[in-house]
DNA sequence: ATCAGTTGTTTTATTAGCAAAACATTGGTT
DNA sequence: AACCAATGTTTTGCTAATAAAACAACTGAT
């Protein structure tokens, strides 16, 4: 509990936000424009083309994007690894947020964002596989939903934030 | 999609990671202790007093931490309320990832504490909505989730990272 | 061929968050 | 009184990520 050790690895995290939305930028170009270069990547994400040189720089430092001869931008082998993981977690969070709990898609979008880089592999994949079964055609699953949805518009009883979570559960937490 | 008012909202973020900690910090020494004072925060979180000492000014200038005539410190309403909410998410997402999803305490609490301060109150609160049903005695919700654990041991078919998640959900993306 | 626009880099500065070290204050012990 | 330990602050320096501005190099149009 506040275990120090638990704390502190929020910045001993490799993939900050910042490169992880520099990595995902290039994806996108190479996608959309068929090639990505400083400038491409700097107006894509509103900053200034020194930032994003600075930035490009240390990421080709880390082995994650390779420089053309031409300055043309492409991801490596392990920097198209981590925007897959990095896409997979959004894209999975982002549709658990707006099409199961039902906040609106801004929110949604919003909040995935923030959290993309951050989740663990393994939470990602249990989150995909939840979210998966959750929106199939299951029977169980859909009574599930229905439920769940047609609880949502009825109580507001409580208000949040709430004081104690863990009473909400009538369980003791730990 | 990638729209820069999204990802740039990261850092607009008024409760950095370690504004939330310093908080929680003196709400958890309160409680130990029924005391809190600069070095005792700079000890629970494992950085140097004179660190803490910085970061608590800070606090102080924003009204989020009160200092007595003898240097102790609290909480004002508007920490607590903060302190508040970001156990309440840390508290669900916890529960959610460890009770629902079946990940391990560790990894539940380290997932947990990277996010907790960077989800909305909306979504917050609709989460402690779904996992309060889903791990509730209602029937349709205990069918549900002994399915899906059942599911999960089975099936281990795609591998993450997953190169396209929308279409492993059969559906097209947004 | 020149001139303008685009591109990339570098330098300087800022902010948040930390460490390390120096310093001042206080409280208790002997 | 002298001393030591704990506490709090300040200063200096570091890293990541940004802006801003200066600069160099290339491109294209006329």
């Amino acid at each position: 509990m506040m275990a120090s050790d638990v704390w502190k690895e929020y910045e001993s995290n490799e993939i900050s936000h910042s490169v992880a939305h520099h990595l995902t930028a290039i994806h996108e170009l190479m996608d959309d424009l068929g090639y990505a270069r400083v400038s491409d990547v700097a107006r894509t994400l509103e900053i200034t083309r020194g930032s994003a040189s600075l930035t490009l720089k240390a990421l080709k430092g880390r082995g994650l994007v390779i420089e053309d001869h031409n300055k043309f931008l492409k991801l490596s082998e392990d920097g198209r690894r981590i925007v897959d993981s990095i896409l997979a977690k959004r894209a999975v969070v982002r549709k658990f947020l707006n099409e199961v709990l039902k906040l609106d898609e801004h929110q949604a979008e919003v909040d995935a964002c923030k959290v993309e880089h951050l989740l663990s592999a393994q939470t990602g994949g249990q989150l995909l596989h939840f979210v998966r079964f959750l929106l199939s055609d299951d029977p169980t699953a859909r009574q599930f939903l229905a439920e769940f949805w047609s609880k949502l518009d009825q109580n507001e009883e409580w208000q949040w934030p709430v004081q104690d979570v863990d009473q909400l559960f009538n369980l003791e937490s730990r």
